[in-house]
RNA sequence: GGUGGGAUACUCAAGUGGCCAACGAGGGCAGACUGUAAAUCUGCUGGCUUUCGCCUUCGGAGGUUCGAAUCCUCCUCCCACCA
């Protein structure tokens, strides 16, 4: 069989970084109808549809997303309008503010500019869950209703936990798995990949292809749940340990320098093109020293700021890193204020925007944390006179001031 | 519907009339050390007049008092138990 070999390269590089899979064989068979018949497989993730705003953590699943495209997937990119306004269940009953069409539109808008940096136009679809499940008559509802148990429900580790220990639970948090497998009836999607968070919403989109005999049950795939800069907590906006696409190339190769140097690999596993015989060389190499680790974070740091803005400005970011962090030099980059003079330090910081209060400025002038051009500033009640200074407050913060 | 309990700074959580800008922990910021980090140690962590001074904070609004986060009244919101 000439496909067998392209078929295994697929399914490794399918696999790849992938916590569970429900069923392999079933993506073996999607892999060699697609190759022998040129029949394409539809591959579904949700979005929420009120944080456009995406980082590394939702660019794993973008990035499985654009390896299905590579071997005939079509990926359904559904933005979750319907249920991101019911709110998924996560223990505290919080209404969420609903969105407006137009501000559901221009978030979408938002997140085709994002994700086609990573995904492949022409093999995408963006679909809205509104579409049909804001038309479900009452009837259709109690329907999809009955083809789920409580028992089975309470199976969900969230509502067993919060059901044994008293909790309350809404009538209305139990629709939302439901509406989530709904989506795959609609959409007929052969696979569906989402979080391990997401495993009982995912299996319930099979279950539900099943009652309602679509004739097919997807498969299930879930990717783990990226780490952010602190090493622990899951990478989130609302928790700033994030690094967002969007950001600028210095910021985000700071941030990825910054993360310790076992998260390094995970996120290698995660996140880098190489393959994994790449990685596991480099890992060897660091262990017996021909590799620094250092060096080994930069080549991340430049693929990844590569991958979304360009390859100058990952090597330029890199000389910028080295220049302020390593050898302590200054950015070539600065703010620039000009301000009244004479004035007093603490108060020329707040000015340059440096520090939010004089008060902060009062304790990191004690804790020695400010400099002028490069010196350690040792008189808290210094007065600038008129002249250009470079001020600097710690290692990342500076500003160039004009007093007059 | 009834009865109790609770709301304190970014988060958790002490404090129950003056010693409270408010213990402690986490987080954050800064310093030292490094390979940018991480780990470790140290300091700081409401604002303002350049600060041994003043102002605003303890769910909201009033009140008692020389003096309240602490006591009283009303309100808002959460929670538990019973229906």
């Amino acid at each position: 069989m000439p496909h067998t070999e392209k078929i295994q390269t697929a399914l490794s590089e399918i696999r790849r970084g992938s916590a569970e899979i429900i069923t392999d064989e079933q993506i073996e068979k999607l892999l060699t109808r697609y190759y022998e018949t040129g029949e394409p497989y539809y591959v579904k993730a949700g979005f929420d549809p009120t944080a456009p705003d995406l980082h590394l953590g939702h660019t794993v699943l973008l990035q499985k997303l654009a390896a299905f495209q590579k071997y005939g997937g079509i990926v359904q990119f559904l933005i979750g309008d319907f249920t991101g306004m019911i709110g998924d269940p996560t223990g505290k009953s919080q209404t969420r503010k609903k969105l407006t069409q137009e501000e559901v539109k221009a978030n979408a808008k938002s997140y085709e500019k994002q994700v086609f940096k990573i995904l492949d136009p022409e093999k995408t679809v963006v679909v809205f869950n509104s579409d049909w499940l804001g038309k479900l008559t009452s009837y259709e509802m109690i329907e999809l209703a009955s083809k789920r148990t409580v028992a089975r429900m309470l199976e969900r580790d969230d509502f067993e936990k919060r059901f044994k220990s008293g909790q309350d639970i809404s009538i209305y948090e139990f629709f939302y798995p439901l509406f989530q497998g709904y989506d795959s009836v609609v959409l007929k999607s052969d696979i569906e990949i989402g979080g391990t968070d997401q495993k009982f919403n995912l299996l319930m989109g099979r279950h539900l292809q099943r009652a309602y005999n679509v004739g097919k049950e997807q498969v299930v795939m879930m990717m783990p749940i990226l780490e952010g800069l602190d090493g622990v907590q899951k990478m989130s906006k609302s928790l700033g340990n994030f690094i967002g696409v969007t950001e600028d190339p210095n910021t985000m190769f700071a941030k990825i320098m910054s993360i310790s140097d076992d998260l390094m690999w995970r996120y290698y596993d995660l996140l880098s093109a190489r393959t994994i015989p790449q990685i596991e060389k480099m890992k060897e190499d660091v262990a017996n020293g021909t590799l620094h680790p250092k060096r080994a974070k930069e080549m991340l740091a430049e693929e990844i700021v590569e991958r979304f803005h360009s390859k100058e400005a990952a090597s330029e970011a890199r000389e910028e890193f080295n220049k302020v962090f390593k050898q302590k030099d200054l950015p070539t980059d600065m703010p620039q204020y000009e301000i009244e003079g004479p004035i007093w330090i603490a108060k020329a910081l707040v000015e340059a925007g440096l520090e939010p209060s004089t008060s902060q400025a009062r304790r990191d002038l004690a804790a020695g944390a400010v400099r002028i051009d490069q010196k350690k500033v040792e008189d808290k009640d210094l007065q600038l006179e008129a002249g250009e200074y470079i001020l600097q407050v710690g290692k990342k913060k500076f500003a160039k001031v004009k007093v007059k």
